[in-house]
Formats: structure tokens, C-alpha cells, sequence
DNA sequence: CGTGGTCATATGTCTTGGACAATATAAGGA
DNA sequence: TCCTTATATTGTCCAAGACATATGACCACG
């Protein structure tokens, strides 16, 4: 096992082993070699045991195919291009739009990196706002246009983190707020495993708290089984799934049908979120939901017809 | 690619692949294979196409022997013992089998599925303890109880989840009621890729933001290159890292060293966290803080050595 | 013109068995 | 008791092959 620290030690110049770069491109290690074979590239040095040793030029590289590989260019056609050419396919592709207005200041903020100054103008936002317009309107924007920025790679990676932090504080911080009433279903709210995006679940959980619902948040990655197990425990009316374009349309829907066959059916089954903006139908028995307008109106539904008991 | 979800799904009994042992128990692939070469466990089922389906009973025995290897046994002495056998060296290593009194009442919420008087209870605690006390005491407390009885099974995955949401939503809300920086370092706090675990980062910054630090927040699993970017971006005196046991010792350490390689030296780096309880010495020019009083001396020695600028 | 189905290709993950570096343990000597 | 050296243990890397799934192209149908 040679360490990255005995690899930069030895030779002044920055090499990384194999599990180095797995790491921090989130390539497996699978990949690379086969990448390797197949497309010749990466093509790394080897150590005296012919072990891989990544370069610094190497490692760009690949984080730039990664993320355009992320937004749905195959590997084959874009590997062989050179690290300037990635770089310009990446500032081409989205014409760099300014925030609307009333984003602007609160973008301009961060990413001037005020951190302190940041945080107030999203303090001061909600405030004005009031929660629900504060997520379905600023938090909403600000989503859109940092998720869009980033993917140009015209925001820096740290700035991205630093956001999606702070608008968790911010909006953990208003649920937490809320008063605990129960006049309405008790919602089970959590994401299936590859999933990995908060926000849009804890905008959810906001708004579902801010009219009433009582929220079980389980956080992101839940697996099938274990959703099915908390059902009867917490004695969840409705299991509300969020997916973002992280994942494919089709494994979203797959994901709902297969756990709307194992749930009861006094269980209802909501999902939602950017995967599921442009799908058509659902598995009978599965609500989509395609924005918070629909989340109320079917908060609203629910509670007309469970009215009786 | 044979996701989780189908095996999942296909079949009612529970089988997990390869890919989704190594993400639930953290034992890499190499290693579980390496494993069934060399010991005959674990020996899992094959599918029509000759490839791994492990058990949930290996499951569970996989999470014990990881639990005992990182409390210092190694694999070749326990291995081919038996469940109930490595359940009981555990318990045997933890006298107290039930929580702390202080802690027991909490605990008992969270089992008992009350979501509501759960974050009453710990709403609670915070008040009439204090940020710090509640952080170093009671959180600490909770994580290390939970955390064994995850890792023995003692506790259902969705209880955990439900833990670590609610855990979330009170250091955030904390943390944001702070008034803001004194007259501290500024501090950036986040973890290396793979490092998932969100409660340990929050903890530290519950800290130092009551003990007067600027904090700068990443969230978890920014690459190396990334926190070395956002460095001079939010001028920043200190980074600060976290391992939860999740990752290895050697990984940690190797992390930090990469890490204190690309910061110029007026820049400190520190590092905390379960992985490195019980490491020895790190790379020269990093600090390792082993407990919250450790992390409370290093601030207090940053302050007096920067007090003359 | 859009919708759905079939086929070919592209791509990532899994397989085996061998090799060896890093780490822990044991043994020896100051 | 502490340090050094030898030995055993253990995790990671390598190679090339195989194949399931995802993607894209093509075609037919309403």
C-alpha cells in the first residue's frame, strides 16, 4: 500500500494512487483501470511495482468528464478531448444567465464569500417572506440557479457546500420553529439510497409542517425495506419520496411502483421532485407531485377524505 | 449492474450484492473478497451469473466483526465465531447494556417511536444544560449508545435515521441562534470524501461558534483540491477535519498530511473525530484533537499565539 | 408528428488468483 | 522498561474476461 504522503514526498511533483483518485472524482476504481484499457486514458505512471501513480493535469481532467458525464455525455466521445476543450464545452453549455433580481443580492453575496452577511440576507429573506413564500419562492430560485451555475462550473465547488449548509440551518431552524400540532396526516418524508439531496426534502418537510402535517423526517438514503419497516411503527399515513435529477426518471418510478406494492393501501405514496417534473403517470395508487401547489392540494384532499374518522 | 433495489425488490427475501455489503458494513469489496478466499467468510449465495448474494445474517455478523476489529481484534482471531459469540463480546466490552439514567429517558422516546415528545426531550435538555454541556455531554452521549446499538443491531435503521435528522435540527437551530463571529479564528470545518457523517461536523461547530469562532461550514465529503481553493477565499486560519470511525485510521492520517502538503503554514489544520481517538501522532503541523476539552485548549492556544497581530 | 418497440452498442461492475506493501505481534537485546 | 529486528497477518492492487444494464438509433404504427 503506498500512501499518497510517501508518493509526494518522495518525488516533489503531486502523484495519487489509484484509491486517491476513486476519492476525489468519485470514479471507481473499476472505472479507471477500465477506462484505461479501453480509451486509453487515463494513462498514469506506475510505481516500482507497477502500481498506478495519477498526475495533478490527470486528476482535472477527469473531474471535468465526471461532471460532464453528470449533466449526459458519454464517456467514449468526449475522453480522447483535450482539458481545454472539456473546459470550454462546460462554459458553453449554459449562456451565462444572470440570477433574476431578487436573487441577485443574496448570489452576489455568496459569492463574494460573506459568509456573515450571507447569512443575514436569507435570515432577513424569510422574515420578510414568511416561510412558505421564503421556500416556494426564494429557497426554489436560488436551487435552480446555483444547481444550473454549478453544472456550468461557473460556481465553485466550496461555494456550493457553503450554500447548501446554510440554507439547511436556515430552513432546520424554521421547522424546528413550528409549533407540534397534528390536525392533519402524519407524513413519513425521506429519499431511496442514491439519492442524496437534503434540500428539497427539507423544503418539503417546511412546507408540510408549516400547514399542519406531522412530519417523520428520515433524512436521504432510506433503504425499501426499512421504509416499509417504519410505516407501521410511527403509523404513517402517507410515505412521500423525493427524487432529484440526480436520478433517472425511470428509476424513480420504479423505485414508487415497488414500494406501493409493499405497503398497505391505507398508505398513500407521494413523490416528487425534479426527476419526476416531466413524468406522465405513475403506478396506480401513486401520487405525483410536480410542484408545492400540489403538495397542498393534496394535503387539503387528504384531509377532506379522512375527514370522517 | 444489479442495483440494490432489485434485489431487494425481486425477491422477498433480502439479498444484497457486492456493492451494497460493501456500503452498508464499509468493508470494501477487495476485503470481503480477500475474506471468503482466505477464512471461508463470508460465503455467500451466487446468482445465475456466479455473483455474490449475501445474506442479512452475514450482514449483521459483517457489522459486529467491523465493530470488534476497530476496537482492536483482528479478523483471522474472530472470524469463524459465531454471531451470538461476537454479539456477547461486545456487550461483554460495554458493561452497561442500558443507557446512562440521564440519557435513558430520551432513548426510551426515540424506541417508542413518539416523535413529538423526542424533540421535546431533547429541546428540553438543551434548554436547562446549555449549548456546550448539551453538546459535549448529552450528544456525545446519545451518538456513542446509538452507535453501538446500530452496530450490534440492537436498533432499527429508520430509529437511526429519525436520530440523526432530529440531532440535525437541533444543533442547526443552535447553532444559528448564536450571535455572530467574536473575536476567534476563522475556522472551516467539513470532511474528506467518503466521510458521510454529518452529526460530528456539527457538534465541533456548535462549539466553537459558542466559544466565539467564525466558522465556515462545508458540510461533509469536500475533495482535497476544494478546501485547499476555499482556503484564501474565506481567509481562513484553521481548517478543520473530521473522521468518524467509518474510515480508517490509515486514511485519516494520510488525509491530513495531503491536506497540510497544500496549505501554505500560516494555515493550521487540525483533525478530530472517532478514527483518530486512538492514533498516535500525526504529520508534522497537524494538530489532533482527541476530545472536546482538546479542541477548546487548541482555540484557546491559537488566540494567545495570534494575539499580537 | 409523436409514441412505442426492437436491436446494437456503450459502459460500469463483477469475476478469479496472484502478488506485495503496510501493519501488528513476537522475540531478542540494551 | 524501552528500542530494534524478525515474522505473521491483513488489506489493496493488478490483469483480462464476462455480462447486465443503460443509451441511442432505427423503424413501424397510430
Amino acid at each position: 500500500m503506498t500512501t499518497i504522503l510517501d508518493s509526494e514526498i518522495d518525488s516533489q511533483a503531486a502523484f495519487y494512487n489509484i484509491a486517491a483518485v476513486e476519492r476525489d472524482t468519485g470514479l471507481s476504481k473499476d472505472t479507471l483501470r477500465v477506462w484505461e484499457r479501453r480509451y486509453g486514458f487515463p494513462k498514469p505512471q506506475r510505481d516500482q511495482h507497477d502500481e498506478r501513480l495519477y498526475s495533478l493535469p490527470d486528476l482535472e481532467k477527469l473531474r471535468l468528464l465526471r461532471l460532464l458525464i453528470d449533466y449526459g455525455h458519454r464517456p467514449g466521445k468526449i475522453i480522447n478531448r483535450s482539458t481545454a476543450e472539456l473546459s470550454q464545452m462546460i462554459s458553453a453549455r449554459t449562456p451565462e444567465k444572470s440570477p433574476p433580481p431578487e436573487l441577485a443580492a443574496i448570489i452576489d453575496l455568496l459569492l463574494q464569500h460573506d459568509v456573515e452577511r450571507f447569512r443575514n440576507a436569507l435570515l432577513q429573506a424569510l422574515m420578510k417572506q414568511g416561510l412558505l413564500r421564503f421556500v416556494t419562492e426564494t429557497v426554489a430560485g436560488l436551487n435552480h440557479w446555483i444547481g444550473e451555475a454549478w453544472l456550468a462550473g461557473r460556481i465553485a465547488v466550496f461555494d456550493e457546500h457553503l450554500y447548501s449548509e446554510h440554507i439547511q440551518n436556515i430552513l432546520r431552524n424554521a421547522i424546528i420553529a413550528q409549533p407540534g400540532r397534528g390536525s392533519g396526516p402524519r407524513v413519513l418524508l425521506t429519499s431511496l439510497p442514491g439519492e442524496k439531496h437534503r434540500i428539497g426534502l427539507l423544503m418539503v418537510e417546511a412546507v408540510l409542517t408549516a400547514e399542519g402535517a406531522a412530519c417523520v423526517a428520515l433524512g436521504t438514503e432510506t433503504p425499501i425495506i426499512d421504509i416499509k419497516n417504519a410505516v407501521p411503527a410511527y403509523r404513517v399515513d402517507v410515505v412521500a419520496l423525493s427524487f432529484s435529477s440526480a436520478i433517472t426518471q425511470t428509476a424513480a418510478l420504479a423505485g414508487l411502483a415497488e414500494l406501493r406494492t409493499l405497503l398497505p393501501a391505507a398508505v398513500e405514496v407521494w413523490g416528487g421532485g425534479g426527476a419526476l417534473a416531466r413524468a406522465r403517470k405513475a403506478a396506480p395508487g401513486v401520487l405525483l407531485l410536480r410542484s408545492f401547489d400540489d403538495l397542498r392540494y393534496a394535503l387539503e384532499r387528504w384531509r377532506v377524505e379522512n375527514a370522517q374518522r
